[in-house]
DNA sequence: AAAAATTGAATTGTACACAATTTAATTTTG
DNA sequence: CAAAATTAAATTGTGTACAATTCAATTTTT
């Protein structure tokens, strides 16, 4: 005699969607005080995060690291070139590739940012465990997700 | 005689914001093609959730809700309108409130979004289990994040 | 080797996010 | 009650995201 059955499964609080959607966002907003002093953004840190790892990469190889496309990192990087951090330059072996390399700036740039995760780890007033555990549990998401072709 | 020491902190695979950040974009992903044939976002598709949920809410309810501001909202809403999903309506009781409210068509978009948890829960290929364990983890860090003032 | 296909960036266009400001309506205060 | 403070949306401006297209450089085919 039920008129309409329960929707549980369109409700907000049980979408993983919308979860990850807010936490997602939640941190990046954490970030942000922390960079502002950098002059970052969120996005521009994990491009440097990617080059102070390893510098001289394509933007090809960056988009696949960052997962990415050019439409986003290209004007992203025309603002890293700007603020004097990084310098663009095509590869001579191949004319189409762009090389990404830091500037001495964006090298010392570094050393600033050398506190951040310390202090975003204080911020999020979660154990270590728990930190890890769920950053484990979506970087096995993400792989699951990658290796999923839309099969179309 | 190590010249730098080993700078783990600042390595891209062990922050949980970029595992964060990528997992989120990747099942934003997943959403794109299901929710083109309704002629919606995802954050659009999130909007229609609360809406559905409970009708009649303001632009600032829904920006609770969901964590958004007027900024994003109002350009949202905006073009929900416009493809004649929803009204906005000053409120009589009080002129600043803007009240939003499904359409016929709005409601009815309803049924056509029922299997969107389903299919998604499907191209996941994760078990229920673990995306229950991760959204209630989630759930948890935004709790956290919520009653953790700037302090500034 | 020349034509065709592929590839890497850049560009174009649409849609968020979000800080900061503005505007209008309501509340609070002196 | 009028002025000041507060509030809700909207607006403005900057910076992503991402699909789709363009363009030039390289590879692959014929």
């Amino acid at each position: 005699m039920k008129r309409t059955p329960p929707p549980d499964h369109l409700l907000l609080d049980q979408q993983l969607c919308f979860a990850l959607y807010a936490a997602s966002r939640s941190v990046t907003g954490l970030y942000r005080p922390l960079l502002e002093p950098l002059g970052l953004t969120y996005p521009q840190y994990l491009v440097m995060l990617v080059l102070w790892e390893r510098d001289g990469l394509t933007v090809r190889e960056l988009g696949l690291r960052l997962q990415l496309d050019s439409g986003t990192l290209t004007p992203l990087l025309k603002r890293l070139q700007a603020a004097g951090r990084i310098d663009r330059q095509r590869r001579a072996e191949d004319e189409r590739e762009v090389e990404i390399r830091l500037t001495e700036a964006g090298v010392a740039l570094r050393e600033l940012a050398s506190d951040i995760p310390h202090c975003l780890a204080q911020r999020l007033n979660a154990s270590l465990d728990q930190v890890q555990h769920l950053r484990d549990q979506l970087k096995q998401l993400n792989r699951q997700l990658e290796h999923t072709p839309t099969e179309d």
